[in-house]
DNA sequence: TTGAAAGCGTTACCAT
DNA sequence: ATGGTAACGCTTTCAA
């Protein structure tokens, strides 16, 4: 049978409470047993091999130490791309000294709803979904645990603290280096499934800003599908642009992989500006110039902030007003943009 | 308030239990309502909002749906190595599929005793830590929770099954290699880390045996400190050795960065074997001829193994004898092997 | 088929 | 400073 905590206060000769403060931290209180008394019960316990029963306890105090990330697909660690790592490492970074236990769960991976997120397993949730439903929004914003989010705009749930990209000066950085390259006439590229998130729609929105302060027309936005073809319209006179911004560095990949295919050569027919500046962008040709999003930054902040909220909720105070980072990304400018073509 | 099972059986007019039956799954007997009853339940759960408390639920059926992975180094992805990735996407994929979740536990990845494995958080442990102490080998022997090693040769800790490398296979599979290009006095490279690991004597010993079949005479074993200037005496006549074999393509990275500062010229001077054909290969200069390690499918091959004991444990099954697999590991021939170097 | 009641092991509260 | 007692929310047995 299990030992339980009565069994080492019997032994002990004291009670049960006594044993689980010495043993188990004693949850609120101070240590309120003498020195000798202590170690008959640390001895007993030994004796006795004890071993904690973690759930009785989470159970009682409401309390797991587990914080769950959660992200998009699923879940599977894509080589091509170290966004995940880089989250994760962020996460473990600012957990792990505290003892918290990062948790990856599937019922809060997939799809739609956000159901689980308040059933008590974790004490608070970092959301790295970008693809943000109505249904879910309106889960996170009643949940019954804190929630922090990254990848999303401030504001985009009530309540919800964000940590995210600045893509307004991020595209206008972009912007800008274009302009110095005699660009005008930009795209912004996103693949079909991006084009829902709410990144997706505020990169789009960024560059368009950032264009129309610059005096350039409206930037067109191309979703990608799996037929590329529509790039080969860049090996020819007349393209539409001289420039694509692309929403990932995976995609602008993809986009640079397809233009070799079509004969449209960078930087020479267009410029391609990628998104997160990931090692991804040194292995392709040519190099990719790209956004540099600290990812692992992000995510270290996100949930330390996160860590911080875990702890004033269980002082039972109320939450404060959300605050929302904005994170600075600088242009890595490497071989993927170069003088405007001129003679489109 | 919390809205608990009690509300919802209130608001309903039935049992409690009955509403544990519809909403939960019913944990042991089958539904025992009528759809009618039951269609009122789940009207009622909506009505009041009720979210059940799966630490109570936990804690009354000693489940948690959690499984841990253990990792040796604290917890980082590394990305000049594919290995914890790799691991994490097998375990995944197996995982999620059955709802279980993945956690990273801190305190089980800290150095020296496994003293929490037992604590009731985890139906299920996977053990990647190839240093594995006395101490530890002892609790993961009498812990009362399955689990499954991987990177262990079989019988490491009795009764605990192993997913690991045929190392002697693999061993085999490089001297022959060797042996084809007219080598004949190999070393084993290994840093002082993975030096004490088990699988770090595996591969030694492997190699040992390979060496010995083959009528060469014993390997000898290179522990590779901080200080790489032993591998100087390569670019020189004389040299003892015209291959090496290396515990992992991290640390053959590591040997090939160093060969080129001492002038020692792969694999003309000195043949260079890694461990893991991990996608660092490719990106070495000269490429990394490595043995081939299916880590993404030994990992999930273990964490399906590791479900199976779970649930055969909660049918109260005595664990059956414990089962090993090894993995055949191919030899992926890349640059950095070539003819023995012929004027030492 | 359904309901009542008894715990699971721990911690918090309130006496002493 | 210490110990008794109750309660957390759920599931399971047992009786109806």
């Amino acid at each position: 049978m299990r030992v339980t905590l009565r069994d080492v206060a019997e032994r002990a000769g004291v009670s049960p409470m006594a044993v689980s403060a010495v043993l188990n931290g004693s949850g609120s209180r101070k240590v309120t047993v003498t020195a000798e008394k202590a170690e008959r019960i640390r001895q007993a316990a030994l004796d006795l091999r004890y071993q904690r029963n973690s759930m009785a306890s989470a159970f009682r105090q409401g309390r797991t130490n587990q914080v769950a990330v959660v992200f998009q697909n699923f879940g599977r660690f894509i080589l091509r791309s170290t966004y995940r790592a880089d989250v994760m490492n962020g996460v473990m970074e600012a957990l792990f000294p505290h003892d918290y236990t990062l948790s990856l769960c599937p019922k809060l991976m997939r799809s739609g709803d956000a159901e689980f997120i308040s059933d008590g397993r974790f004490d608070g949730i970092l959301w790295c979904r970008p693809d943000l439903s109505e249904a879910s929004a309106n889960t996170l914003q009643h949940a019954s645990v804190p929630i922090v989010m990254m990848h999303a705009p401030p504001g985009t749930v009530l309540g919800v603290p964000t940590f995210c990209a600045d893509n307004d000066g991020a595209m206008r950085r972009a912007v800008s280096h274009l302009i110095s390259l005699g660009h005008e006439r930009i795209a912004f590229v996103i693949d079909p499934v991006s084009e829902h998130s709410v990144e997706g729609h505020a990169r789009a929105d960024a560059l368009q800003g950032a264009a129309r302060r610059a005096g350039l027309p409206d930037p067109e936005t191309i979703i990608l599908t799996r037929d590329h073809s529509v790039l080969g319209r860049y090996a020819e006179p007349g393209a539409p642009h001289t420039a694509l911004v692309c929403f990932s560095d995976e995609l602008a990949g993809f986009v640079l992989e397809s233009c070799e295919r079509f004969g449209v050569k960078v930087p020479d027919h267009i410029s391609v500006i990628g998104f997160d500046s990931s090692p991804l962008c040194e292995t392709t040709t040519p190099r990719l110039t790209s956004v540099n999003q600290p990812v692992e930054r992000m995510a270290f902040d996100a949930t330390s902030h996160l860590l911080s909220l875990i702890r004033s909720s269980e002082g039972g105070e109320q939450a404060a007003a959300s605050t929302s980072t904005l994170y600075d990304c600088q242009l890595d400018v490497r071989d993927s943009t170069g003088p405007a073509c001129s003679y489109l």
